[in-house]
DNA sequence: TAAAAGAGGCATTTGAGGTGCATCTTTTGA
DNA sequence: TCAAAAGATGCACCTCAAATGCCTCTTTTA
C-alpha cells in the first residue's frame, strides 16, 4: 500500500530541479538524497521519455526540468509511475471476483481513488518546493 | 498499491455474512467463493479477534456477524487489516527521507490519505450488500 | 468418545521490486 | 581525432512480504 521508491525517487528529483533551475547532473542529485546513483537514473530516464524532464548526453550533460513546476501535478507524475491505483484487481480488471456482479465494493474502491487522486492532481510541483536555500540549510546541518 | 488478498477475503467474508444472516461455516464461505478454505480461515481469525465477527467452535459452528451490517465501515476494516494506507514512508515513519523538514510531500500524501479513508469510513458495509438472492442468482449463472 | 469445526503454526513458493554492475551511445573539447 | 564525461540500457541477482498448502491442536456437541 505505498508508492514504489522509484516513484518517491522520481518526485525527489523533480522538486530537487524544481527548487534549482538550469542544469543538473544524475549523479549530484543521487549524492543529494543519499541514493544509488542507478535507481535515480532509471527514474530520470522515465521521466525524461513522459516529457517531464529534458536530459542532455555528454560532456557537461545533465537534466532539467522540461515543463514549469506549475504545470506538473504530483497526482500526473504518481500515476505515471504507479499506474493505477485501484486498491483491488476488481477495480481495474474484468472478471476478478465471483460476486462481482453484485458487489458494491467495486463502486466503492473505484470512488476511493477517485477521490485521492482528485486532489493529488489538484497540487502542482511548485506547492511542494521549497527555495533551495532551506534544503542546502538543512543537509549542510545534516553532514555535521 | 493495492489491498492484500488477506483484505479482500476479509471483506468477501463480511459481505457473504451481512447477505445471510444467521451462522455459517467457513467451508461454506471458502466454497462460495471458490476460495482456499486456509485462507479464509485466517482472515476468519483476524475478523474475529477485531470483533466483527463471532466465530463458534465444535459440531454445529460457524461464524456470524457480531456487529450490524450498518455499524462497520469499509474503512475500518481496510485499516485494520492494511495497517496505514500511507503511500510513502516519510508519512508514517520519521526520518525517512533527506530533505523532510524542507518537502512538503509528506503533507501532501497525508492529506490524499486522509481523503481517501474518510470516504471509505463514510461508506457502511450495508451499502455494499445485495440481497443473496442476487448473488445466489450470480452463482448459479455461473455453474452452468 | 468420535466427529465436526475453528485455531494456530510452520514450511515452502512466488513475484515484484530493489540493487548493483557492465556496456553502449552521445557529446564536448583538447 | 580521440579521450573523457555523462546519460541510456540491459542483465542478473537479491530480498522480502505475501500467498499457499499442510499438519496438528483445541473446543464442542451428540
Amino acid at each position: 500500500m505505498r508508492l514504489s521508491l522509484q516513484t518517491d525517487y522520481a518526485l525527489r528529483t523533480l522538486i530537487y530541479l524544481a527548487g534549482r533551475p538550469g542544469r543538473h547532473q544524475v549523479r549530484e542529485v543521487a549524492e543529494f538524497f543519499r541514493i544509488s546513483k542507478d535507481h535515480v537514473a532509471k527514474a530520470v530516464r522515465r521521466l525524461a521519455q513522459q516529457g517531464y524532464i529534458r536530459s542532455v548526453r555528454g560532456v557537461g550533460g545533465g537534466i532539467e526540468l522540461a515543463r514549469s513546476a506549475e504545470s506538473i501535478s504530483i497526482g500526473q507524475v504518481v500515476e505515471d509511475f504507479e499506474g493505477s491505483l485501484a486498491l483491488l484487481d476488481c477495480v481495474s480488471i474484468e472478471g476478478v471476483c465471483t460476486i462481482q456482479p453484485a458487489c458494491g465494493l467495486r463502486h466503492v474502491f473505484a470512488e476511493a481513488e477517485r477521490r485521492q487522486l482528485e486532489y493529488l492532481n489538484s497540487v502542482p510541483l511548485s506547492q511542494v518546493v521549497r527555495p533551495a536555500g532551506e534544503l542546502q540549510e538543512f543537509v549542510l546541518l545534516d553532514l555535521n
